[in-house]
DNA sequence: TCTTGCCTTCTAATTAAATAGAAGGTATAA
DNA sequence: TTATACCTTCTATTTAATTAGAAGGCAAGA
């Protein structure tokens, strides 16, 4: 086995997604100038066409002819994605342990400090949830 | 630019590390052997020496000759380097907002009902801590 | 009508990651 | 002393990801 294909958008296909959901649907010079101006991220046409549509055959993106172009759109949820990834960081780098996770994260410097409060607020409140739903 | 060096361990850099962090330091054969029993991932020596090689390149690894082979030991900390990957997930994925990374997380099927409890018992010593130290 | 512009598909180059064989050294057991 | 067992370094193959040029179609403006 070579390098195996990646399970997750990687991290250009994910730009390009977050893009399309912020935004919606819309053909690639859209994409392209979006990528420049917000993503820092300058590239030739050629080279958003072919990743977009590498995204199309992953089906991460639709394509549906509109006059002589495409208009791209994203066929997978933001939710669904960043699920997915989370539970694989879950899985493979905290050995499935949630309260490993949540220590780390509490130790990141990019978590400031209000953030505390909401958390806890967070989780008690999803708890309450559960509780009444059994 | 073609594909970016990547900027953490990949996975099975991962899975290699997490052999050493459990087991400490030991020659290519001992890692290769659980790579095989623990991690279902039976491989060549020599795929393991190069993929270990590398590593020391890249220093997540630091070799010592001993008789007539080489000990491998881990050169970064787990906590390091889970850190990072989680950071850069938080960033990428969710956007800087651990709010709703911890949202996601709740959501994940891995999570178990009982991590509920400690989860919000983690969050508000933590917050007990940062309160006091302020 | 001819050119310019835009858009597509095809082809291609580069690098990292993953995997492994070949060649050759040294030490030990027979 | 010779063969066996390890161990190393070198070389090589494959595929995914990233990037982009070349070639060609069609439509609008000069």
């Amino acid at each position: 086995m070579a390098r195996p294909k990646s399970r997750f958008p990687t991290e250009l296909e994910l730009i390009i997604l977050k893009i399309l959901w912020k935004n919606g649907a819309m053909p690639v010079r859209g994409v392209r100038s979006l990528l420049e101006k917000e993503a820092n991220r300058p590239l030739a046409h050629t080279s958003v066409v072919t990743t977009m549509n590498t995204m199309v055959e992953k089906e991460y993106l639709s394509k549906v002819m509109h006059g002589n172009s495409y208009i791209f759109e994203s066929a997978v949820e933001e939710k669904e994605v960043s699920l997915g990834i989370l539970d694989d960081v879950l899985n493979r780098v905290f050995n499935g342990s949630a309260k490993s996770l949540v220590l780390s994260l509490l130790e990141s410097e990019s978590v400031s400090q209000d953030e505390y409060e909401k958390l806890e607020a967070l989780i008690r409140k999803e708890k309450e949830n559960e509780e009444k739903s059994r």
